[in-house]
DNA sequence: CTAGGAAATATCCTATAGGATCTGAATATC
DNA sequence: GATATTCAGATCCTATAGGATATTTCCTAG
């Protein structure tokens, strides 16, 4: 038997750590409301540990965004977005996407653009089961998201990736709150998106990303009444 | 006498607080320079307060990019950019502070046009004293920080804003080991900038911007060998 | 019934203590 | 001399305790 490839690491995280997610996946999966107090005793007794990693987990959680202190009286939840810091969000959207569009067709590779078409068209028959309504709803979102991140990735700046990646955890926290998608027209703008970035084309696969993201704000706005 | 205005909240923060601008000012200043280790009980006792809140600042740090965090091994200050984390930064830069001087353009008011071109002459005379060298360097360093952050405010999008500042602030770590400043090319550039920007001109601000960007990252690209 | 004040309780924040793990120096072995 | 092992001390992480502050509840006066 040659040399053995060295053992992973066993463990290199903390408490900290899990407490960081477990609370981070408490938000997105809504059992922390938007808008929630954040009671760190109780959420501490919950989780079964001490009040010290759930404080530090929150502290990155507040830079992070997705929770907001106000010193003396604690954490809460970030609020839900008013429709102009909706409206902010998607502007930011098409500044950072539409970069990343530009960018993935000019340097991703073959597998990459691949991988891009691949995840357009799966976004048609999203649900394995027949599934509809809420079920159907939560997988298109999930395979949009993995769209997006896709893109973001091949793009080969890990600045903008992270940009585009904390504005989308704000907006998976409104998914509840969105219209169902409508697929079959998604679908075909998430294709034109891939089918510039496979040609190289940047200032299609730009101008493809601009609309769709355009076009998602307007199917988004009716939340807002 | 007409009802008084409520007097202002007189203290709403905390030592944690307190502790997260030390620590950042501290990064800042380079007295924890890039790559340092950070011993906790150690900045603990110099700052004279217990670990936790040394611990909290730093976990904040970390979400904002400025720490690294080695579990169980504690926290170091994020390295000096490689030169090609420094060119995805300026990649990022041209994304959003090209959109930043546009938006700038189509949204600014009047007396924020004026601010802008003010700030863009003021770069000319930085030293109030005649000073040279490394003096007159930061002074110019940190007017230039201003105009650019001028406009990511004049920008109108805090989402816009405050990523700008993410990247600005390690820049600003970065500021001692860049060669000193063109400063008369570099006022010309801030020149060309707000006069677009005060006329309206959204493409032409941008033009300008990326210009400027694009000068100022082949002037630092020195500092890399 | 409403408003204001006081008291009780809960929560937040920080210090301290202690166990787990890491780091670096000293020592042993080849 | 180079490398591996051991060990002591330092450091990190978390739990606990206690004081400060905020929030809630209760009571009283108008």
């Amino acid at each position: 038997m040659a040399s053995p490839s060295p053992l992973p690491r066993l463990r290199r995280s903390t408490l900290g750590d899990d407490v960081y997610e477990t609370i981070t996946a408490l938000i997105m999966e809504h059992t922390l409301a938007p808008g929630d107090r954040i009671n760190i005793d109780a959420l501490a007794r919950q989780l079964e540990v001490s009040a010290t990693p759930v404080r530090e987990a929150l502290a990155r959680l507040e830079s992070d965004g997705l929770v907001r202190k106000r010193a003396l009286a604690g954490y809460a939840v970030s609020p839900l977005l008013t429709r102009a810091e909706f409206m902010e969000m998607f502007d930011m959207r098409l500044v950072l996407e539409g970069a990343a569009a530009r960018w993935a067709a000019a340097r991703a590779g073959t597998d990459t653009k691949q991988q891009i078409l691949r995840e357009a068209t799966d976004i048609v028959a999203p649900a394995p089961e027949g599934a509809d309504g809420w079920p159907a709803h939560a997988a298109f979102t999930k395979l949009d998201a993995q769209f997006h991140q896709l893109i973001a990735g091949a793009a080969g700046n890990p600045l903008l990736r992270d940009g585009i990646a904390r504005l989308h955890a704000h907006l998976h926290i409104h998914r509840l709150y969105f219209p169902f998608a409508q697929m079959g027209t998604t679908a075909q703008e998430h294709q034109r998106i891939a089918l510039a970035i496979e040609a190289g084309d940047e200032q299609q696969a730009e101008t493809a990303m601009h609309d769709h993201l355009n076009r998602a704000r307007e199917r988004h706005l009716a939340a807002f009444g």
